[in-house]
DNA sequence: CATGAATGAGAATTCATTCAT
DNA sequence: GATGAATGAATTCTCATTCAT
């Protein structure tokens, strides 16, 4: 009994030391060049050990998108938890914010999750829950009427797009002169959200970053 | 590609010939599936000869970033060719366009250009001269009033990143259910240049697709 | 084959279930493609366990043969419990029909006794029983006088190799365009048997299917 | 030129020492137990260079199925050039100690032809020209009235089965207390061939073996 | 008795690259 | 300039077998 639970554990901790050089590997020597001896060199174990964890090299490299999508997923929650008193503007712009900053912080997991060549095209595409956060906050931002009536979909999806530019460029071209992190993410966001506000609120604007002029329709 | 034919080609032609084929390749079979052989045989030449006119495959690849971006900046040079006299927040909308659909329609140079880990980090990184004509696009916007005095390098670079941000996901992500690729392209690029606008001037609102709704600085 | 079970299967059980799936693994997938893993997961016990009753991979595979032999021999004993009034060159063309069919219908038993590259050639060979069989039948048809003062030895030897060639050939070559498998094992047998009758019976030939001919010693 | 020629020629000659060796090891170790490898290390060249004369391992053994084929053949060729006013009955008896006696002293070419697993059952089966060869002996004795009127094809497919028979099984128990090779072929031929016999010809039964007994057709 | 983890060896191929010709 | 042969190292993955538990 106690000797089967240790083994259990065992076997779960191996499986995420093979997860997590993967990882690593994948990452550092890019997509092309992982390989399963390498894998097995790193872990220092032999490789035929490796699928007794993973059917095949397809399958491990899925599980490695699966849990960065996870740990993605695990950051944005937060948001479900805060006030609901708060402007949804301003926890959609936090969202934003988190999501790019969780790409930066975990440069491995956004690439995994986005970047990385995607080979099996084969059973049907699955749009993962972390998107399903995105349109409701886009929602709620209409509902509240804090946006204008725009189509929540088209929107949720163009702010993801804005979101995985700054992210992705910033991660791929480190040694561009990029104007600054937080300056350029700020520009990005102001830009995706602004122009979405109903006019009427001044106080969005404040916290927007775009002090002094307000937008109103005529 | 008759063998009889061979003889005449000069050594540029054949450089070409090879990359080429050798974009073909990776866009038919992936960035993975390339080998050197593989291009051999598709141009009916010895492994061998390859070498003559690329160090290693990574020189090989890295003439092929090289002319992706060169293919990139002449998509972007008809710009420059355009009246004067037109708007240039029009112009700088094409300019998006332009940029986005040359990504989806060589989605093999685009991937070279901006999506493909790059592992020369050695000499100095340089920012391409198609950056530049975003600049001046951007610059023209803000000295011709037609932008609020924003900073151009700031705008510049959140431009681009969102135009990057469209035109890889719906690369990356083909089967992931989007609304419609122009929608999403215009949302993305009223969002990013519509809250830059100086508020005088209607007639750009109309262009952008906003039609009935005017934003007028109070 | 429950995991719940099991338990309740004894040794003896057990063993015998491993030759069967084992031989029905070298059936279904063919000789080279079986491995004790494969048996292993077939059975639905650990690999381990395979090694509690055969010590590898070529005892158990010797197991196999032996058993197949055993088969063999059990299909030919029905012969001796045949009146003994009866015919013996009846018999014989009977036995020979067996073996025949046996391999027929047995295929990888008759492969295994038979087809399969002996690789232990270690201990003393044993001519097998069932040969003994086919001796005791055609010595009967001597001492009866059914057939000429042939060598038993050698007669018996080369109704063994017609009939292996018969059942080999049949086996190894199914797309050969047989004239039809009835048709060709007879014409074996009489090519075997009959040249051998002494000349005086002719209620024999009739058997043999060679009704309006009969030979004559001069 | 001459350069070239050279090359050719050490082609060809690489080639068949590919197939020697290849052989060799097929019939020593049993067809499961081949390896590329293997026959690099043989052959003392590294495992890549096979693959410049073999697609793979199964066009190697496609191959050397092939040349035992020839090689049977050949050796049955010598059929062709015989008197033709030779008893075709003699002749027949002759081929079918040729083509024992090619199985006997080039095991490794029999084992190929006839007893080792094939595993292409894909293309369409097609008989061996050196099958023709025999159907044309026995088509001969019988329009020369040698033979009874027995079909053609029944009896060439038997004369084959009964002559594989013999070869395989000498060659698969070397060590069977056979009753002498020579003896036991000769028995084998007897039983195949007498029985077909057309009873008019005492000569032919002399040479057959059957010196003091003549069959009459009554 | 039974297991599951582990391994070292080995399988078929493919590759980038070199080099004598 | 071009070639074809050759290689050594690499790839993914499977296998028979052992052994602590």
């Amino acid at each position: 009994m106690k000797a089967s639970l240790r083994r259990e554990k065992h076997r779960e901790e191996l499986r995420q030391i093979i997860l997590d050089a993967a990882r690593e590997i994948f990452v550092r020597d890019g997509y092309e060049n992982f390989s399963m001896r390498k894998l097995a060199r790193r872990i220092e174990y032999s490789p035929g050990s490796i699928y007794l964890h993973f059917k095949n090299r397809e399958e491990l490299f899925e599980s490695l998108v699966e849990e960065s999508f996870a740990r993605l997923l695990k950051a944005l929650t937060v948001l479900n938890n805060c006030n609901p008193d708060e402007d949804p503007v301003a926890v959609l712009r936090k969202g934003f914010r988190i999501y790019v900053d969780f790409g930066l912080r975990n440069v491995n997991d956004y690439r995994f999750a986005f970047m990385i060549g995607r080979s099996a095209p084969k059973r049907p595409y699955r749009v993962h829950p972390a998107f399903e956060v995105l349109r409701q906050m886009v929602r709620r931002c209409v509902t509240e009427k804090r946006f204008r009536a725009v189509d929540v979909e088209t929107v949720s999806q163009a702010l993801w797009v804005s979101a995985h530019g700054v992210t992705s460029l910033l991660i791929q071209r480190p040694r561009f002169p990029w104007v600054g992190k937080k300056q350029l993410i700020e520009q990005v966001i102001d830009g995706a959200v602004n122009s979405l506000l109903a006019p009427s609120d001044p106080a969005q604007h404040i916290e927007a970053g775009v002090r002094h002029e307000h937008f109103t329709r005529v």
